[in-house]
DNA sequence: TAGCCTACCAAGCAAGTGTTTGGTTTGTTA
DNA sequence: TAACAAACCAAACACTTGCTTGGTAGGCTA
């Protein structure tokens, strides 16, 4: 059974096969015979293009990473008003897990126990990013009056977070609602609530 | 470093330490020796009590759940109305985060490899039950005119289901907010949104 | 056509894995 | 005090794991 996804090189070939495997069966579950399998050679053959497979999960997570939090930047750079901004940060979300949906599953899976070695520490340094790109952006919002004041900030914070990442966990390019339409029910749900 | 949990027999104390470490590092990332180095032990003794290190999980996952759909089933069969039948199941799930903190790690992250083994087939089962309780309070909470109309109703019950389990990752008894904070707070944002 | 590079094979090793086996300790019960 | 069971030890086994080594096939280039 030999998948072959679009790359450009031999090497991000094997990476995109990797990344499947990490993202559906976990880190761990996967072994370096697995991704040898699923790109038709022997394992020992993997090790000409990757120093270890801990360096592959390294590559796969540290390139979307930068990738991510470049577009964050625009956004935070911006001159939108913060309610903008915040939309605009979700959505970026929503785009990310429908063009890199095994980047950001092996993020969410692997990432807090990756995490605890010294090779992945940019994990944990990310993370903080993030969060203070969200609470800037929230604290704004209540500042501005476009927000209510009655809610703590930092469990909004990590309500928007882990509900807009969590959606890798059922979301399929392709499905009846695209990526557009989930952000645009999520944030209709976030800022005004289920009630009619 | 040896842990002691509280438990009635020597086998519950072994089960809640594998399952603080299964929670914590990972099914597979965790050995049988780690849980027997924990508990004091040597790996092999585990072998008096357990039949292998999968029907500890397989213990721990299914008396989990077999209580938690209790409640869920209690409720359901309750007379109150959809509107505070959906706030009593978000309620019940925030309380088991709370007093089942690994139970539910262990469920979340684990689940839906697991899944693909026969022996947990179970987990697909309770997971369709679940899905069932969701969607049926939601629908009634429509048809009854509590909730709004133009959401897309498998939407707003994964994100619903997704965001209640999801504050495992970070929740700690014992914070600055209790279960019944966050539980309110959620109920806040889920039912009238963040706009002020 | 000689040299070189990329991609791979074939075979294996050392460490780590879950599990098994036979025996020992310790407390309880008849 | 003899018998018994629960809990554990000590040592090993078979297998899986990530990774290494030396070599080879085939295309490209000077």
């Amino acid at each position: 059974m030999t998948a072959q996804p679009v790359a450009s090189s031999r090497r991000d070939e094997l990476l995109a096969i990797a990344a499947e495997l990490f993202a559906t069966k976990g880190f761990k579950n996967t072994t370096v015979r697995d991704i040898a399998d699923s790109a038709g050679i022997l394992s020992g053959s993997l090790y000409h293009h990757f120093d270890s497979k801990e360096s592959m999960v390294d590559e796969i997570l540290s390139t979307f990473q930068d990738e991510l939090f470049g577009k964050y930047s625009e956004i935070l750079a911006g001159s939108a008003d913060p309610r903008a901004k915040l939309e605009a940060v979700v959505r970026v979300s929503f785009e990310a897990i429908d063009q890199h949906r095994n980047e950001v599953a092996i993020f969410q899976n692997e990432a807090d126990y990756l995490g605890t070695f010294d090779r992945f520490a940019y994990l944990a340094d990310r993370n903080q990013q993030s969060r203070d790109v969200w609470m800037t952006l929230l604290n704004e919002g209540v500042s501005s009056g476009a927000l209510r004041k009655d809610l703590d900030i930092e469990l909004v914070y990590r309500f928007i977070r882990d509900t807009v990442w969590v959606a890798v966990r059922w979301y399929r390019p392709g499905a009846k609602l695209s990526h557009h339409d989930i952000a645009d029910q999520y944030l209709t749900i976030l800022l005004d609530g289920i009630t009619s």
